[in-house]
Order: C-alpha cells, then sequence, then structure tokens
DNA sequence: AACAGTATGTCAGAATGCTGACATGAGTCA
DNA sequence: TGACTCATGTCAGCATTCTGACATACTGTT
C-alpha cells in the first residue's frame, strides 16, 4: 500500500482530473440511494434553470454526446420527469420541460449535491474561492482557444 | 443556438468539470493520431514515473478500476509495451515494467500531452499557477476526508 | 495457530457512453 | 428558386468502463 504522492502531482492536468475524479465520485455517492446518476441530475438541474432546453443544449450541458441524452431523455419522458412537444414547432428542436414529478425528484438531489459542493469548498475563504473561480476559467478558455486554433 | 453562459456557471463543481472535460477532449484530440487513449497514456505515463507499480496501483493512478486497467495491462503486454513477472514475488502483486519499445511509445505522447498543458497554463502567471495547485489540493482533500468520514 | 479483515488479480455479464449514419428542417448565397 | 452548409433528433452497432464474484495471499488480533 503505497499511496506516498507520485511526481505528476506537480502537473496541473492531473490535479484537475484527480479533483474532478473525486468530484464525480462523490456525488455518485450521494445520488445512489435516490436512484439517480449524475448525468441524471444534471439534465434535470439544467432544466429547472433554463426550461426549455433542447436535447443537443442539454448534451452540451451535461458533457456528453446528443445521442446519450436523447437516449436518457426518452427514459426520463417515459417516467413522467420531463415532457416535450409532439411536435417541433421551430425546426427539429423539441424543447423540454420538467414535470412536477421532476421537479420534486430534482429537490432532494439538489439538495445532496449542494452538500457536497459545501464539502469541497471546505475551509475555503471567500477570496481562494474567487481566484479557483477565476483560474479554472482561464483554464477552460485556453484550452477552447486551443481548439478553435486546430481547426483552421 | 443559444450559448450565453448558465447560472451553473457560478458553481466551483460545474466550472471544475467542464475544465476536466475540456481537458480530456484536448487530450484525446493530441492522442488519436498517435492510435493511443487517454487511460493508454496514463499508464505509460505512470510506469515511466514509477517503474514497478502494479495494475492497482495503475488503476487508482489513472482513476479507473483495477478491472479496467487489468484488460488494458493485458494489451500492453501481448502488443510489447510492458511485462509483467509471470509469478508474483510477493503475495499476487505483479509490478509492471516498460519495454524500450513502450518507452519509445511514451516519447511522442508525452510531447503531445505536454503541449496540452502548455495551452492550457496559456497565459497564467507563476502566481497564478501556485494558486490553482493549492486551491485544486484543497478541493481534493475536502472531499477525501468527506468520503472518510462517511465510512464510520 | 487460528481467525477475521483487507488487498490483489482475474473472469464474466451488464451498463453506459460513443461513433457512424440517416432524414429533416433552417439559414445562406448565387 | 436551387444548391450548399449546418444543426438537430434519432436509430443501430461498437467500445469502454463498471459491477459482481471468486480464489488467493498478506496483516494483525486473539
Amino acid at each position: 500500500m503505497s499511496q506516498e504522492g507520485i511526481h505528476l502531482e506537480t502537473s496541473l492536468g492531473y490535479l484537475l482530473k484527480q479533483a474532478s475524479s473525486e468530484l464525480r465520485a462523490a456525488m455518485e455517492a450521494v445520488l445512489r440511494p435516490l436512484g439517480m446518476t449524475v448525468t441524471h441530475y444534471s439534465c434535470l438541474e439544467l432544466l429547472a434553470q433554463r426550461p426549455g432546453l433542447s436535447n443537443s443544449e442539454l448534451a452540451r450541458g451535461a458533457f456528453v454526446t446528443r445521442q446519450s441524452m436523447n437516449v436518457l431523455l426518452q427514459a426520463l419522458e417515459r417516467d413522467g420527469y420531463v415532457t416535450r412537444p409532439t411536435e417541433a414547432r421551430v425546426g427539429r428542436v423539441s424543447p423540454a420541460q420538467l414535470t412536477p414529478r421532476g421537479r420534486q425528484s430534482l429537490e432532494q438531489a439538489s439538495a445532496a449535491v449542494r452538500s457536497v459542493e459545501v464539502q469541497m469548498l471546505g475551509g475555503m475563504t471567500p477570496e481562494e474561492q474567487a481566484t479557483a473561480h477565476h483560474v479554472l476559467n482561464r483554464m477552460i478558455r485556453a484550452l477552447r482557444n486551443a481548439d478553435e486554433d486546430s481547426l483552421e
């Protein structure tokens, strides 16, 4: 059982992956008793904050492909958590809405996830939280620009 | 095509997931031409920095289950990138080693991944990098403690 | 020495997500 | 109007990872 730090600990990329992995595990742990997966929860939370999001938009927001989100949405619709108009009004986009049942199901999950985030923020001061916010945004922007650069 | 920021952007957890997702995508993009997956690369990199790691230790380092790492290791062994002793000397642990071929294959991948990390660090000052390092470690520690707490 | 507890390697089945592909509708430009 | 491009929803097949399970080996306790 050797658990001393690897040299990779000096890599921000590795740290990022590690933190994300830990966060995901913690979320899965609190969502499992509710019979909910992380993507499942992300979908509901996105719909609560932005009613009318389409399948593709939800997929982008939950960091999965639109195909994956589609099967999830169909299940959620079948089980009565969300509704989608039978026919699209504009283009092929069919905006999704939470049902009261979906909203209720989200409430407990949202509280559970909030507790995880509070745990994660631990004893961080508001200043530290602000710098974390700032630094993560910097990384995201830098990586996104790299993608665009390679596309031309 | 509505791409304006969601309210969730104020959540550090969401930002973390976003950054991690972006980083993973960027790594996949540069590793694909080399016929290598992220877990594949992680395994080789870990072995280069810490020769003799066992299957389970590699799994933890690459953030996958030991079962997943096992199938990868078997493939890598079959293709001559790593070697493992046919019989364990102590317990069931069989330490893995990179072959020259594995080391060579890693070289290009390592350079590619380094370029991604440089891109990610973008115009970040050394101070910002240090705070990023610090803040991510804080989050990781807080989440890990939460896990231990729930185990008792 | 016997025991429980824990960690490991490994196999098999299940779940989840992804890639490929297709048809449809909107926007653009000649 | 017609051709081209792009985004969307959706289906099918594939890949990767995970969960469950088992045998084995070390560790510490009584």
